[in-house]
DNA sequence: CCGCGTCCTTAACTTTTGTTGGAACCGGGC
DNA sequence: GCCCGGTTCCAACAAAAGTTAAGGACGCGG
């Protein structure tokens, strides 16, 4: 894939979340991107590296975890295509958790040098930038909750429709199915529960026909009792400038 | 309480995490402030409300919650004084979650406009609050990973000790003991347990001999066991400034 | 000083989730 | 085609957490 092209996802996307001006769109067009292909299962950035550069998703699926010390996994985010999931490297320079790969997947390294000296010049952009990181936060206060509080059904049920709802604006929806490429245990640790339950859960909303999860892709049954299902309020993925 | 020891307050904090120049200060200490006292578990912003303010805690706990259709509430976050816990709303500009006092608060509000002039002025002074958000989004992290992953005793001790950290930094830590101004209801609600587990572990670890909590304080019995029992690990807080 | 409401505390019971261990399935490489 | 490793699936049992209900402590206002 060459690096126009993922430039041009990444700019799609921002323009879904906030407005950005022509001269805006070819500064962006301007930055240096390096390319680099990894394959699944593969670690981009430690928890503990001192991040130097940001990674922006050109093809793939990625996620962010932590590790406890009992060995424990959490699951803290999913990412697809034109997303930037380190974004926040720029600023805490040291992370705090880790990124990797879930499927095979092209990604496109910015040095956080030409991104400061982008944000020092061009402040529209640094604010959308900025933007961009209270979004994936208001994502995390959502988690908070899905697992806090929703019976593990719904906790499976939301993370499917937020995934779809992004996947959707990138064009990655297939009528009543989309991708979801994570094993069993993966889905466990997003959720905070065992693999054995989780397919326990799968077994039960497949049987009451709301919807079906196979290797790794979801097909909705029932798109109302989906929802009502997940108890998923879009509100909080602020996908318009205005919100 | 003046609103300059308000503002003094503010930069304190904001010193921990960052450096800040002395311009930078007088900067900070120019912002125009409005100050009102609100009762003890008042709203002060609405989840679906436009915010046009930021809230700056000079005195007194405050709490961001999400309610979900079964009336279930989730406790995201805690704040003590010095501490802008909508500093998001600056550009998510709908409220996606609830601002509320804990106990009695003095809050100072900073409008929106001011803010951003303010940040189209002073590069460095943006860059400072966009980290301040970055922080906050770090321990979402943090809050999903102990829901997710830990054992209820061990999610008490986490949040215990994370609040008494950042209490420390604004000289509020009394030896062995510190405020925490929940019912056990809130406690669970942050916990993401109902209040009666709240009680059987409390009564657990005191009985223990680790840690006491009684009437909105906390008193550690045993600093290592109360570590261990937490696994906590300050660094996702980034309380300096080369983190 | 009394009464009332809130919070804390506990017990008994139910439900959800975790644990262990094993069988069936599936896809890729030889 | 067949083997191999990783999934998926499942059952039986154990542990953690939720539910319901009720008594007691405590603080506040009359």
């Amino acid at each position: 894939m060459p690096s126009d092209a993922i430039r041009a996802a990444l700019v799609e996307r921002l323009r879904i979340s906030s407005a950005i001006a022509d001269k805006d769109v070819r500064e962006i067009e301007a930055l240096p991107i390096s390319v680099r292909q990894f394959p699944a299962e593969t670690a981009v950035v430690r928890d503990g590296e001192r991040a130097t550069n940001c990674c922006l998703i050109a093809d793939g699926f990625c996620a962010r975890s932590k590790t406890i010390a009992s060995g424990k996994r959490q699951i803290l985010s999913l990412h697809i295509p034109g997303e930037i999931p380190d974004l926040m490297s720029l600023f805490l320079h040291v992370m705090d958790h880790d990124l990797s790969t879930l499927t095979p997947a092209t990604l496109g390294f910015i040095k956080h040098d030409d991104l400061q000296k982008l944000h020092r010049r061009n402040p529209d952009l640094a604010e959308m930038f900025w933007r961009d990181t209270l979004i994936d936060a208001a994502m995390f206060r959502e988690w908070i909750v899905n697992v806090g509080q929703r019976p593990a059904p719904a906790r499976l049920a939301h993370v499917m429709i937020e995934l779809r709802e992004r996947l959707r604006l990138i064009g990655r929806v297939d009528g009543d199915s989309f991708e979801m490429p994570l094993t069993q245990e993966q889905v466990g640790e997003t959720l905070g529960i065992t693999s054995v339950h989780v397919n326990r859960v799968i077994k039960q909303v497949r049987q009451d026909g709301i919807v079906e999860f196979n290797r790794g892709r979801v097909t909705v049954l029932d798109e109302r009792k989906f929802q009502e299902l997940a108890d998923f309020d879009v509100r909080y993925l602020h996908q318009s400038p205005t919100l």
